[in-house]
This record gives structure tokens, C-alpha cells and sequence, in this order.
DNA sequence: GATGAATGAGCATTCATTCAT
DNA sequence: AATGAATGAATGCTCATTCAT
């Protein structure tokens, strides 16, 4: 008798959650060409095979979590649209980015490391594109408007945070991310005082 | 007639740079692991079998170049240590630090991307780490003391200039270099006026 | 109410068949080993692990169509075994197998393929050879006696068959069945008049 | 100091020469897809890599191969081409495909199997076309002229030579190819008596 | 020093087969 | 009887490295 086909997308998805958990790890950790099929297997606990019932390949697991980081990203923004004071919400995506380097490294490490190498991202370079334009409006929107001044403070922001993101990596928790994120919130999201 | 040392000499010289010239530009573009031996001897205008001669492995290539750039920074830094002024002496290093970026962003790409990639560089780490320890006391150095505030101000400055080196990667020439350049110093190069 | 026996015998029945009929497809068409079992399962519209309800192996399957083909092509020669005149006999037989080329062209191409092919039937070795026996058997009588003209005939008409059945194969409709027939049956079917 | 170039002309020659013998050996008595690469260097006594310097993937050797066979039976053909008499060239043209048959078993019995095998050559079945449009062509220049009877008598030929070869690879030693070239051209090459 | 033929471990991927339900 | 998720051995192919000349 066959399973129940409720039975079989449960089996589905938890195996791919399992394939795709691992393969975060993997990917962020020992880069996306160090990481075999056969450990990336081993570390979900499922045979090589089984990967290929659920993706078609090594790169598209890549692209998968790609995908699921980007609408993560996305979603994070979209959901600080509704407040409506400018500085308000720039505070509250700063802190939210600074959240997210602290709680889901790998998922940031990987971005980075994958916006940074061409060969293995070749096909999805819109995706990347996209995501980096998608930042940039992002950015011009918090701070503003469009004008130049806008665009420089978004991108000075944009850039500190990338560079923070980076050192984290590095350096781990030694590195002083409160400290940082009270300074950037303290110059860039306090009132300026009106000239009188 | 045999050939005078100095001609084996400069012979010798002359393959290790084509080799190491070849190799910073594949490793850079495709990615270390995306570069085969056959495509580096290839682009190098030499035989695969000749890199051994004057490389032990893949691996100690990557390595020979990353203490050639770590050098160039150093060198970059130590020659600025004769401006007394501090103010003037950050304003330099920073100008100098984008034009680098400018001039040589293979250099720069290839380093981002190693330090991110524990894989490749699994036993040059201690290299990574002390490099960006240099960088840290180098930065604290710049600002002037290492009270906190010093810290703070110079990690910022690096993850700015970390972050736009990201940036100028993914976007190339249409990244506002300049302006950025210009906004940094103003912030972080003009003195502050003494309260009354 | 629980099915009778005999329904079950049908439904096993039916799916045999549909495995059959897909496997004789895929096997003649794309060859025995490009086609995959999920393939053929697909072909068949049943699940993957039905067909091993049915058949050992995948090989056991290509040895049933194998038997079936054999089945009918003696089944043919028998079923002319009645008709007494050599010649009317030697010409029914010749255009019953014309016949067969034209509307089971599957059947006799996958037969060739696979006694062409020994790797794939290895063990049905014996098989083939048995065939092929039984085809000699059957052309000497066919022809007339044991005679070594008989023979000869028989092995000329076998092996005509057999090329315009490989030809058939190859160039598909445009190849000229009808007149070849004709030309087969003018020569072998027509009494020989007897020297005065 | 490296190998002069004729020497390593030499050593990729024999290589390569070494990989073919192998392959026909190996693709017509086991089958193109039987036949792993491992088993292939083995035979050819040499390494894995080594078949790929030397073609680009298994495919390409099987085509190397098949190109290697037209070749030959066209310098048969073409060598022939010299006899004027018809009949007399005929008989030659039979007379040395029957050598070919016999000499060069796994030649003809690796063309046949790729002639009948649609998934394995699917690229080179220009190939195929256009080498039995040659075996067309010539068949019709044999016999004389395009006439119908020309063309049917041609085909006539060239499915027995085609039938006789298949059951020479199935039969083996055993099959009396003497007595069927004598009979063939007692039939085919024989002047006819001028009806008086 | 210089060459490129040769090696073989390692990799991504396929697929016949098994099995819990 | 029927399903399809799961397995793992086997395969074609790549590539850093060695070595005879």
C-alpha cells in the first residue's frame, strides 16, 4: 500500500531541509569547490544519491540557498516599509542587518564570498545584479531622497556595513559589533541640530 | 660560452614573475580553483612543467602572491610613517589606500576573497591573521591613541574601506570612488573644532 | 468485497503488458542501455518499484520480449507448416516475414541489436544460438532436403532477409520492400523449368 | 632539455594508436556502453587520464573509429575503380568485401552495431547517412546504370553482403562464407546468355 | 633550464535496486 | 498490489603533479 502523498511531501522536505542545512555550512565554511558531494551527503546524513533526487546539480543547491537568503534579505526589509519616520527606519534596518550578521553568518558569508567569485556564480550574476540594485534603491529610500547627498550617505552606510559584515568573519566574536552599530546609529540616526 | 650567473639569474626572475603575473590575474578573475595548471602555464607562455621548477605547488603560488601583496601594503603604510601629523598622515594612507584599490583591485580581490575562504588558505591563516592584526595596530596607530574611542574610530575607518573595496569589485567603475573618497576624509581628516 | 482471482490475474496481467510494450519501445528505439527504469516506468504509467513486482531485474525484462518475439516468429513458421507445395511454403514464409518487417519493425530491430550484441546477453547466449538454430532447421526445410544446395539456398535467403531487414531499419520507408519482395519471390519461388 | 618534437610526434602516435586498437577491440565484442574508460586503459595498457589527451571524451573515440573504418572501405571501393569491365569489377568489389568480412571482423561488426544504434551516434548520423548513400551510389555504379533493375539488383547485393556479415559475427567460423561468395557470383557475376 | 606525455586520486553524476508504508 | 524515497556502486572525466629526455 502505498504512502499517503501528505507522507511523501513530509519525506521530501525534510530531506531537503537536511541537504540544504548542510550544505550552508558547508558552502560558507569550506568554500563551495572544497566541498565534495560525498561530505555534503555524510554531514545530512543521506546518501550522494539522494541529493540528486532533490536537486539537479551541485551548483543549483548553491543557488537554492542563494535564492532563499535573498528573499530573507528582502523580506527583512519590506517589513520596516511601514515605518514611516526616515530615521526611524533607518535605525531599525541597521539594527535589524547587524541582527542578522550576528545570528545567520554563514548565510552573509556565503553572499559575500559568492558575489566575489565570478566562476561559480556565472549564470546568476542577474540574480546578484539584481539583489545589488535592489540594495541601492533600498539604501536611497531609507536615507532619503536622490539626491547626491543621499546617495553618498546610502552607499557610505551600504559600504560600512558590507566592510563590518567581512571583519566579523574574520575576526569572530572578538570583534566589537555593539560598539560599531552604537556609533553608526549615533551618526548616522541622530536629529541634526537645525542651524538657527 | 656558458652564460654568466646573473644571465641564469634574470632568466629564472623573468619566468617566476610571468608565472606569478599570470597567476594573479586567473586567480583573481576565475578563482583559485576554477584555474588549472594547464591554463596558468598556458596564459604565462610557458610549459606546465616549468612552474614546478620554480613552485613547489598550486598552492605555495597563491601564497608567493599573497605575501607579495601583503608586502605592498606594508610598504605602502611604512612609507608614510614620516608625516608627523596625524591627521595628515590618515589623510594620506587613505588616499593612498584608494588608489590601490584603484590601480591594482586584482590584488585587492584576490586578498578579500582569500581571507573569506578558509579552505585554500587552510595554513596561511596565520598569515591572514597577522595581516589584519597589522592592519589593527596600524589603524590605531592612525588615529592617534588606543583608548577606545581610537579603536572604534579606526575599525570603522577599516570596515569603510573594506566595504568599498567590496563594492568597487561588484560594480567597477560606476561606484563613486572619488566621492566616497572625498566624504570619508571630510568625516574623518578635518579637525574638530575646539568647544568654547 | 475482496476481487475475485481471476480479476487480479488481469490487472497483473494488464500491467505486465504496459511494462512490456514500453520496454519493447525504449529498448528497439533508444537502446537497451539508455533506457533507465524511471523511464520506462514513466513510459508505462506506473511506479518504478511496480516493475520489480513483475520482473528480477531489468535484464529479465529484455529476456521476455526476447522470448515473446521468438514465440511469434515460430508461431508464424509453424502456422505454415500446413501448406505442403515447397515453393507455395518457402513463399508464404518469405512474405510472412516480409510482413513482420513492415508492421513490427521494433520487434526485429531489437532482435538484431541484440544478437549483435553480446555483452548485453551474455547469459541468453544460449538463447540466441537456439534461435538461430532453429532458423537453419528451419531454412533447410524450407528449401527442400539437408543437401548442400539446399543449404546454401536456405543460408542465401536467410541472410537476404536479414540485410533487408537491417537496410529497412536504416533508411526507413524509403527503402523498396515491395519490389525487393518481388524480386526474392521471382527468384526463389518460380519452378525452374526443367532442362529438355 | 626537452624531447625534440618528432619525439613526442612519436610517443602521441603510438598513444593514440595503442587507445584504438583497444576500443574496437573492446566497443565490438562487448558493446560501446559495456565498455568503461577503466577497463579501455587497462586493455590499452596505459592510464585513465592519458586516453584524454588524446580525445575529448569516450564518444570521440568511437567516432575516431568509425571515421578510421569508412575510410577504409572507401580506399577498397575506390582502389577498384580502375577495373572497366563491369562484371570483372563486380566480382573484385564482392571478392574484398567478403576479405574485409573475414579479416577485419570487429571493423564490421562495430559498423554494423552503431548503424542499428540511434542513441549512441546520434551526431554522426550524418555520417551514417552519408556513408550508405556512398554504399547507394557505388552499389548503382556496379551494376552498371540507374536503372530500376539496376538499383534493385544493387540492393540485392549489398543486403546480402549486409546479412552475410551478420550472421558471419553470429556464427563465427562455422558459417560457410567460401561457399556463399561462390554462389554469389555464380549468380551476380556470371555474363547472361543472350537469348537466341 | 624546459618540455609535455603520463599518472591516478578525486569528483559530480547516474541508475538499478530495495524497502517502509 | 503500488508508491517513490533512499541507497551506493559504478562511470566518465579533471587536474595537480611527476619524470624521462
Amino acid at each position: 500500500m502505498p504512502r499517503r502523498p501528505e507522507q511523501f511531501e513530509e519525506l521530501r522536505e525534510k530531506s531537503r531541509e537536511k541537504i540544504l542545512a548542510a550544505a550552508l555550512e558547508l558552502f560558507a565554511n569550506k568554500g563551495y569547490d572544497a566541498t565534495s558531494i560525498d561530505s555534503l551527503a555524510k554531514k545530512a546524513g543521506i546518501s550522494k544519491g539522494l541529493i540528486y533526487n532533490y536537486f539537479e546539480s551541485k551548483k543549483s543547491i548553491l543557488i537554492a540557498i542563494f535564492d532563499d537568503a535573498m528573499k530573507m534579505g528582502e523580506d527583512m526589509i519590506m517589513g520596516q516599509m511601514s515605518v514611516k519616520d526616515p530615521l526611524l527606519r533607518k535605525k531599525a534596518i541597521i539594527e535589524l542587518t547587524f541582527a542578522m550578521i550576528k545570528e545567520r553568518p554563514e548565510y552573509v558569508k556565503l553572499l559575500t564570498v559568492m558575489a566575489l567569485q565570478p566562476g561559480v556564480m556565472a549564470e546568476t550574476k542577474e540574480f546578484t545584479k539584481n539583489a545589488y540594485k535592489k540594495t541601492g534603491e533600498w539604501s536611497k529610500v531609507i536615507t532619503g531622497k536622490g539626491k547626491k547627498d543621499g546617495l553618498i550617505e546610502s552607499l557610505m552606510i551600504g559600504a560600512l556595513m558590507d566592510g563590518i559584515t567581512l571583519n566579523f568573519i574574520m575576526y569572530g566574536k572578538q570583534y566589537p559589533m555593539e560598539e560599531l552599530k552604537k556609533e553608526i546609529i549615533r551618526i548616522y540616526c541622530t536629529p541634526k541640530k537645525s542651524k538657527k
